[in-house]
DNA sequence: GCCGTTTTCGGCCCGACTGTTTTCAGTCG
């Protein structure tokens, strides 16, 4: 009998035994425990599910496992420990990935710190930087100690992964300020942000400048900086209150286009077009793409891309999920770009838990050039936001009619809902009242635990309701938070082909419900999508911009959103 | 320990910064 062990726990196990190697001093292992580690970490499948199917072979088939560490995943599955592991810890036994937290302490100096001092856990740290023994030691001094301190103040502070929707205005801040000197020639915010990841670990911001000095001086003390942590010509690294942490590169203005590149990642993107190079016997690094020394491209990504051989790749693609191949091919999708949304379809208004009124929502519409909103408050079974039921609907509709008639033909207002699906998947409205709606969203608020099998029956059975248009926030995930409700979304993504009901891809920054990996099994199997606010107030209407990004992540195209169409050709595309 | 249009052996990304050194090891991305 296999055991349950997680994929978080297995691939925790394995990049620690990465870790224990690298104390040893030994070469390379690390990095192919490193990686089998960040392998079974994405993995969408349950690795016990995984070996259970499949067997050993079926384990060695992820890219990044062979048949050693195969063998132990196996061991761990079958008796819940390895021994390769257990070894490892015993010359070392500490809290690894506590300590790992500490920025600036590596594998060799916490194996220091326990043979010299015992330190195992960050308690002991602790104690022992307070005490000033840290400093004694060989190889550290009174600046490790403090920084050691520093470290230590951080993490009680920590946050974590940091949402996109909380970073990218901050960075665009730190863009313009800096953009503002007069010793910046170009500037760019790249790293993970630029990528649009769903959150970001740290901002990596490009500049390219001749006088880099007073550039790096000015980043370092800006207002809220708390800590500095490396501050060079080239290379500059902060904090900022909020737990972000910057680094700032300056590059020539001939490298800018490696620079940005290689600053952009993914690292695994990065690592296959390095290996390209290296294959034509050239060499990619941030400053350029080199045939011996003399360099051949890099002053921007597009000469850099076409040199290897290949069209340009948005960075929101650059994940090393195929797109590398699809580019040499010359077979990348054409990406819905920033622009090309002509309405938003979810709006909670102050019928229910909305902030503002239809009228605010309408105008505030217009002025972001939308051509059409859909308002869509909830239903009578979520009491609590006062949900409408049939007769308030009514009411509601005739509020929207009011409106539409004093704004004028500029902005279209739609009649939807967001109808609560209940728990054995009826809804929330009667149909006589759902056929008379322009846009019909439906939602699960309740019963988030219910297993497997029968949350999947329920949401089918509400989109196969000939009423429904869109499901919205599909898997219910509030990143961070709240884990999606267990889904086989493969079935909702096969019954949402089936009835041509539309997927929402749910803008708000700690939904972006649908994730990347659920948007491009709908591109594939030719499953619409929406991308809306989910607004509860104006403000969030300018979260579009999220939802759009986290499209372009899974690949998606203008055809495959309904909401990039004008009114009439999006009326026609929902199911009635 | 993994991997393969350099394919079953022999490579494995590599440069910047810090802190401790006095030429470099460790860490990071």
């Amino acid at each position: 009998m296999v055991k349950r062990i997680s994929n978080q726990e297995t691939s925790r196990l394995l990049a620690e035994i990465g870790e224990y190697l690298e104390m040893e001093g030994i070469p390379f292992k690390p990095r192919a425990y490193e990686k089998a580690a960040q392998a079974v970490g994405e993995l969408d499948k349950g690795v016990s599910e995984i070996y259970e199917a499949g067997g050993l072979k079926a384990l060695e088939g992820i890219p990044g496992i062979g048949a050693s560490i195969a063998k132990k995943i196996e061991e761990l599955l079958q008796t819940g420990r390895l021994k390769y592991y257990d070894e490892l810890k015993k010359k070392v036994p500490v809290d690894l990935s506590g300590l790992r937290k500490i920025e600036g302490l590596g594998p060799k100096s916490i194996k220091k710190l326990y043979e010299e001092l015992g330190i195992k856990t960050i308690a002991d740290l602790e104690k022992a930087a307070r005490a000033g023994k840290i400093a004694k030691l060989e190889h550290f001094g009174a600046k490790s100690e403090e920084n050691i301190l520093k470290g230590l103040d951080f993490l009680k502070k920590a946050t974590g992964r940091l949402l996109l929707g909380a970073v990218l205005p901050k960075a665009r801040l730190i863009e313009k300020r800096l953009g503002e000197l007069k010793e910046v020639e170009r500037i760019a915010l790249a790293g993970s942000l630029r990528r649009r990841k769903e959150t970001i670990g740290d901002l990596d911001v490009l500049v390219v400048s001749k006088k880099p000095k007073p550039v790096m001086d000015f980043f370092v003390s800006m207002p809220e900086v708390v800590h500095i942590s490396a501050h060079g010509e080239t290379k500059s690294a902060v904090k900022l209150e909020s737990g972000l942490d910057v680094d700032l590169r300056v590059v020539p203005a001939e490298s800018y286009g490696a620079a940005l590149n290689y600053f952009t990642g993914s690292k695994d993107h990065n690592v296959t077009l390095r290996e390209m190079a290296m294959a034509k016997g050239w060499k990619l690094n941030e400053y350029g793409l080199f045939k011996g020394n003399k360099q051949i491209a890099g002053k921007t990504e597009e000469e850099l891309y076409a040199a290897l051989g290949m069209d340009y790749i948005e960075p929101e693609m650059r994940e090393n999920t195929g797109e590398i191949k699809a580019a040499k091919k010359h077979k990348l999708p054409k990406l819905i770009g920033y622009g090309d949304l002509l309405g938003d379809l979810q709006i909670q208004t102050d019928w229910t838990d909305g902030a503002d009124s239809i009228e605010a929502y309408a105008q505030a519409a217009i002025q972001r050039r939308h051509k059409y909103i859909a308002i869509t408050d909830h239903t009578k079974r979520l009491a609590m936001t006062g949900g409408l039921d049939e007769k308030k609907i009514r009411k509601q509709w005739a509020e929207i009619d009011q409106v539409q008639k004093k704004i004028g033909p500029k902005l279209k207002i739609l009649k939807g809902t967001e109808c609560d699906i209940l728990k054995d998947g009826s809804l929330d409205l009667d149909d006589e009242t759902l056929s008379q709606l322009d846009v019909v969203g439906v939602a699960v608020h309740s019963h988030f635990d219910l297993p497997r099998e029968e949350q999947t029956r329920r949401i089918i059975r509400a989109i196969k309701n000939p009423n429904v248009d869109i499901l919205f926030h599909p898997t219910g995930r509030l990143i961070g938070k709240r884990e999606a409700y267990d889904l086989d979304m493969d079935a909702i993504i096969k019954a949402a082909k089936e009835t041509g009901a539309v997927l929402e891809i749910d803008a708000m920054p700690d939904r972006l419900d649908l994730k990347d990996e659920y948007i491009r099994k709908c591109v594939a199997a030719g499953v619409k999508l929406a991308i809306d606010t989910d607004a509860h107030s104006i403000p969030h209407l300018d979260f579009l911009e999220y939802g759009i990004a986290q499209a372009r992540r899974g690949w998606a195209q203008k055809s495959d959103v309904v909401n990039t169409r004008p009114l009439e050709a999006f009326l026609k595309l929902l199911k009635k």
